[in-house]
DNA sequence: ACCGATTTTGACAACCGTTTTCATTTTGCC
DNA sequence: GGCAAAATGAAAACGGTTGTCAAAATCGGT
């Protein structure tokens, strides 16, 4: 029943960035679990579904998916050479959105804010 | 040489929104034009990287050109129900998003920002 | 515990957008 | 014209994702 969802649950809690549904499925197989890449995406569909993952997509058009703290509305900062990723609020973003939407004449505005960049950790990999 | 370039990069222009691939192929076939989808993909991805047109990403993983207005950084206000498209400058957020990125070590940070609704033809539409 | 009904699972095939291959055509140049 | 380089496009390959469907696990009622 759940119990493969939830093994994929662990999986992401347990991973600090964005991972493909591939390779939870790889992670899974190579930590000894018998489970089918179709389940991996199914669990990963239902979680994100109840909201308790968050997706989102790479620029080569993968799903990637990561468990987060927080249900509530956030975004990401998120390490393009690591994949570490950080959760941030932006208030200001959202009344942005809100405020650009509105005076375009548009409702039920929604929007999508990823932030990318390269962490204090890997720029000093790079320097040094 | 650029006549197919040319031929695709017109139909975006006078496309309102973001248009698939496939899309802009269909379009100049039912034209009349003689080309193929391999040429339309390569000449997309020719105007893309010579940032003469927008590519994002839709939820399902596709991607959607359009020929815009400015080469200058911008975003994009998209109606979801018809597909009409703002360009919207958006200073705050840019600072915002530099703010971010300083404020836990991130060097280079890039963003990308897209903001979908309702537009008011079709919120009257939809009500009407 | 037994049995049938329902749900979940997963190997495999189908899908679909995109990319690659490669032979052919077109173009630029002399 | 004639040749080399670039562009073209049909068809095949690719890769992530989704659908299919039969087998296995689970649940409910008794």
């Amino acid at each position: 029943m759940t119990s493969r969802r939830d093994a994929v649950h662990d999986t992401l809690r347990r991973s600090d960035g964005f991972r493909s549904a591939q390779d939870v499925y790889a992670q899974l197989r190579s930590d000894g679990a018998k489970i089918g890449l179709t389940t991996v995406y199914r669990a990963l569909q239902a979680l994100a579904d109840g909201g308790l993952i968050d997706v989102l997509r790479t620029d080569d058009g993968e799903s990637v998916y990561r468990a987060c703290a927080t249900d509530a509305h956030h975004h990401h900062l998120v390490c393009r050479r690591c994949g570490r990723t950080v959760e941030v609020a932006g208030p200001a973003v959202e009344r942005w959105a809100e405020a650009v939407g509105a005076e375009h004449g548009f409702s039920e505005v929604t929007h999508t804010v990823e932030v990318f960049g390269t962490c204090a950790d890997c720029a000093t990999a790079k320097a040094g």
